[in-house]
DNA sequence: ATGTTTTTGTTGATTTTTGTTGATTTCAGG
DNA sequence: CCTGAAATCAACAAAAATCAACAAAAACAT
């Protein structure tokens, strides 16, 4: 047995899926290694293989729409249900777009009596099937790729209404510049959002430490001190001046 | 099996169809890749292919909220096909709340460019991640029971946006009254619709011309001659006089 | 240190997948 | 029924991924 097959099996699950050479890039070992290493776990039936890539054969449980497509979906699940230990019946939240959000707003549909006001048409939908719950859709035209509205109305009513906590999510955790977005009124929201809530849960997954191809470079608000930093994995030394003010929940 | 085996039954089902080029160049390769990747998934039945687009043969709805849609489910099914014979890709449409309407959205994601106005979160998130669509979510806050929005903001939005048709439903078709449903503020709905709409389409299945435990008991607004009435079995004798000005289209 | 075993990287041959071209089929509109 | 445009298919060449074999490097025991 390898030393490297902990990680691999870890990283194609996570995944869904990965090139080998890939793989061998992110380990950085050569792809010939990769592929002695993966045999075994191909013959044991452990993950799957296909010309071109490792494939995760976990399962895939079948939560709605957008989270399928999503990167990363375990650690997202993981985030979502340790949410449930902060959000209590009864509590009133804001919500942002994203999947990391439609994940969240799945599971807390296992909550009854929460007030809730969100700018994505797919957590309005998911929440306001829920008896007892009280859903506010913020916005009126909905962009295409995530159903989300950020005109004028949208910011209207996310002022109007002051909720217990913000969930917000970001694209990047830069080491020197903070939890990024890729676009400005995905900021201004997330502003808004965080004025008129008493706290502000910030949810990301690891993969959102690591370095991407398609950077974000638009910073979202100053986070308060005693806000929560939901996450799936420890916080890495580099970025924990970011951190140092905030409760950190780790998702197992 | 093909590294992009996993991706492709991901987006055609999440978008309910799309064309092979579309598809291509979403993964960055060619269409012919796509044809040979897609032919086992094809054989196998995980989706579905027409000349010119993949679509998704899902059934057509998961969501929780089936649950209380499941009556007549397949007669709906009908109705929301036969639906696509007259909404053509690029038309303007007002949808309203209900079961009917919920799967009407379903089939409308294969047509593209449409302007959606709606007061359900459902049809609005359903139908806003379909690419090339304007959809505009018409109310901010949701009732508990279908996710729909009957405040102010709603009318307002609903008489700001004029479309080419209204797509109502009823609770119960009566042989006297007409088309009835149970709360006023769906009348004033179907009314402010109505108004704006070239044409109105009404769509009720065969299980509402038989009579109900639960009767409802306002008056939907008066159809105008042409307009069509989208049902699943022929109309009876006694009900003839209500629908003899009207367009009936009767889905097999 | 030395020799042995195991792991790893490199090379080149082999297999699979992919893109391109051009012929064929399908579809929509006269 | 015919025609033009778009979609599909077949076949071949190019590119990418895989595999086998061998040499270098690392780990281990003596």
């Amino acid at each position: 047995m390898s030393k490297y097959e902990i990680q691999i099996r870890e990283i194609v699950n996570m995944q869904g899926s990965i090139t080998v050479l890939e793989l061998a890039r992110a380990l950085s070992v050569s792809d010939q290694t990769i592929r002695r290493v993966v045999r075994p776990l191909v013959e044991r039936g452990e993950i799957a293989k296909v010309h071109g890539a490792l494939v995760s054969n976990r399962s895939p449980i079948d939560p709605p729409f957008m989270s399928r497509m999503s990167q990363n979906k375990l650690a997202k699940i993981a985030i979502a249900r340790s949410l449930l230990d902060l959000i209590k019946d009864g509590d009133r939240i804001a919500i942002d777009t994203g999947s990391t959000s439609a994940f969240a707003a799945q599971a807390l549909r296992e909550r009854r009596y929460l007030t809730v006001v969100t700018n994505s048409a797919f957590v309005a939908s998911t929440l306001s099937m829920i008896p007892g719950n009280n859903v506010s859709m913020a916005g009126t035209q909905l962009r295409h790729h995530d159903g989300a509205s950020f005109d004028r109305s949208a910011f209207e009513i996310i002022e109007r209404i002051h909720v217990d906590y913000a969930l917000l999510s970001a694209s990047l955790v830069d080491e020197r510049k903070g939890f990024l977005v890729h676009e400005q009124c995905e900021v201004d929201m997330a502003t808004a959002m965080l004025e008129n809530s008493s706290k502000t849960i910030m949810a990301v997954d690891h993969s959102k430490f690591l370095p991407q191809n398609r950077k974000p470079s638009l910073k979202q608000p100053e986070l308060k001190p005693g806000d929560y930093l939901l996450t799936d994995k420890p916080i890495l030394r580099q970025f924990q001046h970011l951190t140092s003010s905030l409760d950190i929940v780790v998702a197992e």
